[in-house]
DNA sequence: TATTGTAGAATTGTCGACAATCTGACAATC
DNA sequence: GATTGTCAGATTGTCGACAATTCTACAATA
């Protein structure tokens, strides 16, 4: 494997010790930023000015500079020269397109995670899903939902596919963040995740057939994001009407 | 879209102008590091060090370091903290892992150009295959290949499975490329690359139906890779052999 | 009034220098 | 003789300053 570098640290059982990657300044940044990102603190179309951006992260722009090139080639920041960067803006047709290529590669990965997965995994993956089940919190069910997907995605041993879901799932992840932030500051509510499609998938990746899996998750990714959709096509279209 | 950037600039329809993008300092020494990776100047495993290669380029070190983090991100390069980058080797397992993502991606794709595609991208993808068959040179008509399928992608209209493609085949045209330039350098004749599934792709695309236009894909990536992933498996156990 | 030209401020692009870390060779120790 | 400590040389990580470009507001012009 070229590294599977940036891809989350989960341990390694091939060797008796674990890595001992110091993360550089450049690294942490990254990370710092995409959280926020993800989180919605840096919200929707925001710019992104350097000077004061390294200010307050305490680091020089040059290493800011370094790790906004990540993010965009993410695609979570856009940027034309002289005149600075920007958090993206999703449309409604892109969620579509990121959806289905989703659904291609991951229903691989879960075929494939269905034939490989070891009895550990069972036990780790059945845990990762009662813990989500018992979340109240929706920003913090989100990040659970994205952990056990990833869980997922290493188990079917495709280096690549998961390199792959990882880009993709960045921007679908901010925009249903976004979409979770922009309700709190006084849009209506937003109907909470379906929670049940978990334990199937779950359940059909330890116990089930490679085609049930991806069945299941074929389920699972339409009925969770059909409603995010909706709420972004909403959303857009209330800010084009404002700004008539 | 979220501007379709750093994809290859192919003339857009919608709008009456060109875009009049400058290209940054380090874009420019983006495409010219990635150039040399891909036509092999820069071969497989090959130190890359920063004073040197930016002195070379004739620009800074923070330039030349904002274009080397996009090549790993591309996966062109791996680095190690203070220990320098490398450009990648691939394996020969990473190859399946590549291929294997590649026709799930692109067989979509070929499926939705073939139900989209107009009369003038018809005649424009018959007279690129045309061209490419004429060429004698094994590595233009690697070029010209990569082009032609980016081609399929464009017409696909799905940005987002075009941007995945685009980032999957760069370590799989390097390797291609570094076969063909490790051949030159004393090793047997490389097999040429099979040229007639071309065609039959093309006309799938164009006269066929979209599942006939996949199995055709699938068909020419296999055929076309798997010479190539045998001769890298070959390559890489006489390395090994020589090692000890 | 609507359009065009023109400073100045704000921001990004680029660079050279210094600090931190790694590498490899040689000496010290057992 | 093999292992461990130590020191230069090389290379990468980080920074602050300067140059180039864009943006904004306001004046000039018709």
């Amino acid at each position: 494997m070229p590294k599977p570098a940036r891809i989350l640290p989960m341990p390694d059982p091939s060797s008796r010790f674990e890595k001992v990657n110091k993360e550089s300044t450049r690294d942490k940044v990254y990370r710092s930023l995409r959280n926020a990102i993800l989180s919605g603190q840096l919200h929707c179309g925001e710019r992104v000015k350097e000077i004061p951006l390294a200010q307050e992260l305490g680091v020089s722009r040059a290493i800011l500079r370094e790790a906004m090139q990540q993010l965009i080639h993410d695609g979570l920041l856009e940027s034309n020269s002289y005149r600075g960067a920007r958090v993206i803006e999703l449309r409604p047709e892109q969620i579509d397109e990121i959806i289905e290529a989703r659904i291609l590669l991951e229903g691989r990965a879960v075929r494939l995670a269905t034939e490989r997965i070891q009895n550990s995994q069972r036990e780790e993956l059945q845990a990762f899903e009662r813990l989500l089940n018992k979340e109240k919190d929706p920003l913090k069910a989100g990040q659970l939902d994205l952990l056990l997907h990833q869980r997922i995605w290493r188990i079917s041993g495709q280096a690549m596919i998961e390199k792959l879901l990882l880009q993709l799932t960045s921007p679908l992840f901010a925009m249903s963040l976004l979409m979770r932030s922009a309700e709190t500051r006084g849009h209506e509510q937003m109907p909470a995740l379906p929670r049940g499609t978990h334990k199937r998938l779950v359940d059909a990746i330890c116990f089930g057939t490679p085609a049930k899996a991806a069945q299941e998750l074929e389920a699972h990714l339409t009925e969770n994001w059909t409603a995010i959709r909706r709420r972004v096509a909403e959303f857009v279209a209330r800010e084009e009407a404002g700004k008539l």
